[in-house]
DNA sequence: TGAACCATACCAACCGGTTGGTTATATTTC
DNA sequence: GAAATATAACCAACCGGTTGGTATGGTTCA
């Protein structure tokens, strides 16, 4: 279960593989033999790491959430001393991470539970536990905000982290609809612009 | 292109079948035979009706255009005369038409986008279509809401549209993560607060 | 009567998954 | 510490079923 290392590169290799092709196409019209491909391996070697494709999925979710994880854990935004600062610094590292071909910055567990949410339960739940974690990381942030800035109006630190993720994923979708990223930079705009109106009301800094 | 009524109804079953069966199960993975089965018809009506599988994908992105524009056309909240309450009327009814699993009331365009935006440039297109032109007709809204209530903060009219979709869909992103409405709720509540803060400063009614 | 509509039968390619095995590494035994 | 053993990692070939798509012939309606 917890994904012992070993010598060996396959499995690393097929999760990151499901993390660039699942990305691009899509989850179902991503084969077997294609991540076989893309990851240098063949197919014995896939189905010795993973019982069927869906597993696969499952645990790429989860490597997305390792691989995602660490980056945000690393950026800069977190050394701000104010909590609405770390915030909108994130939406800022997210503005900037936007960058390149879409299937480049769009979310992995978004894309993949648009498609699985009804057919596979296991999928859904790894998706659903990347999105809701990193929200969960927010939320101490936002937490910390609304202590330093109280408010009027009934918010809760985690309501609030999960807009922020919904306003990402919505842009996302609509970005990929449009085939350009300024609707997500519209978005996040719109988004820093609400927190700032909300939190920062009668303390204007 | 006009899409001819014709005596049959193999192609307006299809197109259906179509529109139930993919916001269920996703594109790549709802068959042609599926299609055809769903609709009662055999596979050689549908490749009468349609060149290609792709082209009934851009067909139903179309007719999922006609079925929702008709739905909202006939709403009540168009009735209201200030027109940040048709917005929120709007934003309402699109809570209240949330019953029922995730598939009856979640987007066919932005959900088939997802899968598809990088490898049918002809469906990507029609979904483009979809969600804009009904972000546009949200615009004329706006663009009053922001005549009545003049603002400090430039924002535009069709951004503020493009956010409310936006919203929109990453609820819907959520919601299948979670495997239930609650996000897209929230997420609808904390746009309506944004909306009411952002337009309704200095003249709270 | 001719065009639009639809059904049957069929195809090569590809699908997820299995087979039976080989190789590399770790652990045990003497 | 070398030989024996166990086990995890990996591979090539193959399987039955399904895929999107086609070829062709019959039916319905203006």
């Amino acid at each position: 279960m917890p994904s012992k290392p070993a010598h060996g590169k396959a499995r690393g290799a097929l999760l990151d593989a499901a993390l660039s092709l699942v990305r691009k196409q899509g989850w179902a019209a991503t084969s077997v033999d294609q991540l076989c491909l893309a990851a240098g391996v063949t197919k014995g070697a896939f189905f010795h790491h993973f019982a069927t494709k869906d597993a696969l999925g499952a645990a790429a979710a989860q490597h997305w959430s390792d691989v995602t994880g660490s980056l945000f854990a690393n950026a800069d935004y977190h050394l701000l001393a104010d909590p609405l600062d770390r915030i909108l610094g994130y939406l800022d590292f997210r503005a900037a991470s936007a960058a390149g071909p879409l299937e480049s910055f769009t979310c992995f567990a978004g894309t993949m539970v648009q498609e699985v949410f009804a057919t596979s339960e296991s999928i859904r739940r790894a998706c659903g536990a990347s999105i809701f974690d990193h929200a969960g990381r927010l939320a101490d942030d936002f937490r910390a905000a609304i202590a330093l800035y109280p408010q009027d109006v009934a918010v809760s630190a985690e309501s609030l982290a999960m807009y922020t993720q919904t306003v990402l994923q919505g842009g996302f979708v609509l970005s990929k609809a449009k085939g350009e990223r300024s609707p997500l930079l519209e978005a996040i705009d719109h988004l820093k612009l609400h927190l700032k109106l909300l939190l920062q009301r009668g303390k204007p800094q």
